[in-house]
DNA sequence: CGCTCACTTGAAGCAAATCAATTAGTGTGG
DNA sequence: CCACACTAATTGATTTGCTTCAAGTGAGCG
């Protein structure tokens, strides 16, 4: 197996000293094991908009973190139509539902120029029998996607057209905020159509939504930006009582 | 807390003679291993119908394996409104979405009288430092869990009443089928009610749409009694079938 | 400059929700 | 054992929120 050698640039951004790294992975590490963590951790070049990460059913290998830019991952039915299933953002782990199979069941592409941590699942599995903490966390993580995804069902299952788009963007907005981004102004990484796909709606509904929102004065947009006026107006259209602090707090989803 | 005693009775259905071991956690674990696996397993007596295993916001400290019977797993929301989140068969194991936060994020009630085996989550998590192939196969039920979810996410977003309906049935047969029951004939253990929530639809809307599957000749039922008919039509109606309402839809059925 | 693609907006249609009325089971107490 | 209440399920009539169909609009780009 050749190493490929890695950059100056790259080295930077061990985790030791990435910005994510109480998000990510090595949350509960002390320093000597994240130098172990961080000694199987491959950094690729970025991938451009519109690359594919893997694609359904390849050979599941690696864990990838996401290091800046974001990514999503969808499922194809046997009639075509397209589900995405998840948006991941900086400090996020993909690949997590492919490890029972040993392929992936979704394909993930990149929104944006993105550049993602891989790590080999076995070395990593390997690695986490010798370091409690890390298996913990892995543990935690998986525990996290679980609980999302059931929150999301929530949603899908019994919520209106403006209760799942303001669900969205407030879930969005929170993971931005823990990132050290604007809570209240972000560019959106998908489509209209990404965002419908997602949300279980027609790219009308959608963009219709976002109309009304905006004639009611909770936000603005323009195109993909977006600047959110009245976020707890928002938040209350969610579902959300401002008491619940709580980040996983059940009605906000993924 | 005291130890209740193990009965006889409980000690027939130690994991190495258990019918389900090759479904639940000890599968892929030699004999050594699951002795290990089931000296911290707690036998308590069963549910019955109706009886809480845990509730919202419980402290998590066990993951709990169904031995027979069913639970279901439902968040509520603080409108008020319950969506049923899960529906676990024997050999299934309850509780993984817990880990990340460390109370449950989900109730958790007996279908009809269950009896469960309990397994202190911090034990589990050392004995599987200790063993590889408990890990693995814990990663392995995490990771299938998530994939569920996301099928399931898939059915809420863009499927019919019919398609929901029709993939429910044929999820429930196949999984009873892998536990030796009869794929086609068996007994629901959820309400309408309970169904209806589950798959994001009305009590009416199963209610019409199980009439409807009847008298098209697919299925018969009384009340919870299911008895299919055409499994393989019911299998196209969960999967192949469009949802598509083109009056020329190729995939449409007379 | 004109082409394309993403988005917006309007009008019409439809699947499922809601409202409403019965019927069939289930349990309770006299 | 039967009347009574109560819940679960079925079936019909009506409404509605979202989709579908259709026709723009405007930004980005060769």
């Amino acid at each position: 197996m050749p190493t490929t050698p890695i950059k100056l640039s790259a080295l930077k951004t061990a985790c030791k000293s990435c910005s994510l790294h109480d998000l990510c992975l090595p949350l509960g590490l002390d320093m000597g094991d994240i130098d172990r963590l961080d000694e199987i951790i491959k950094r690729n070049r970025p991938l451009h908009k519109g690359e594919y990460l893997f694609n359904t059913s390849d050979e599941f290998t690696s864990i990838f973190a996401v290091r800046s830019g974001s990514i999503k991952t969808f499922t194809e039915s046997e009639q075509g139509d397209e589900q995405i299933t998840g948006l991941y953002l900086p400090g996020e782990l993909i690949g997590l539902d492919a490890i029972h199979s040993g392929s992936h069941p979704c394909s993930a592409i990149a929104l944006e120029t993105t550049s993602l941590c891989e790590m080999p699942f076995e070395t990593l599995e390997d690695l986490s029998g010798e370091i409690p903490e890390l298996h913990h966390q892995l543990f935690r993580i998986m525990s996290k996607e679980i609980a999302n995804d059931q929150s999301l069902l929530m949603l899908m299952a019994q919520k209106s057209a403006d209760e799942r788009l303001a669900a969205f963007l407030v879930n969005l907005s929170t993971r931005l905020k823990a990132r050290n981004f604007s809570e209240t102004e972000f560019n959106l990484s998908m489509s209209r159509k990404d965002i419908g796909n997602y949300l279980g709606l027609t790219i009308e509904t959608i963009s219709r939504t976002f109309s009304r929102f905006q004639s009611e004065g909770i936000l603005s947009t323009q195109r993909k930006y977006v600047n959110i006026h009245d976020l707890q107006a928002l938040k209350a259209l969610a579902g959300l009582s401002s008491n619940c602090t709580k980040p996983d707090c059940p009605g906000k989803t993924a």
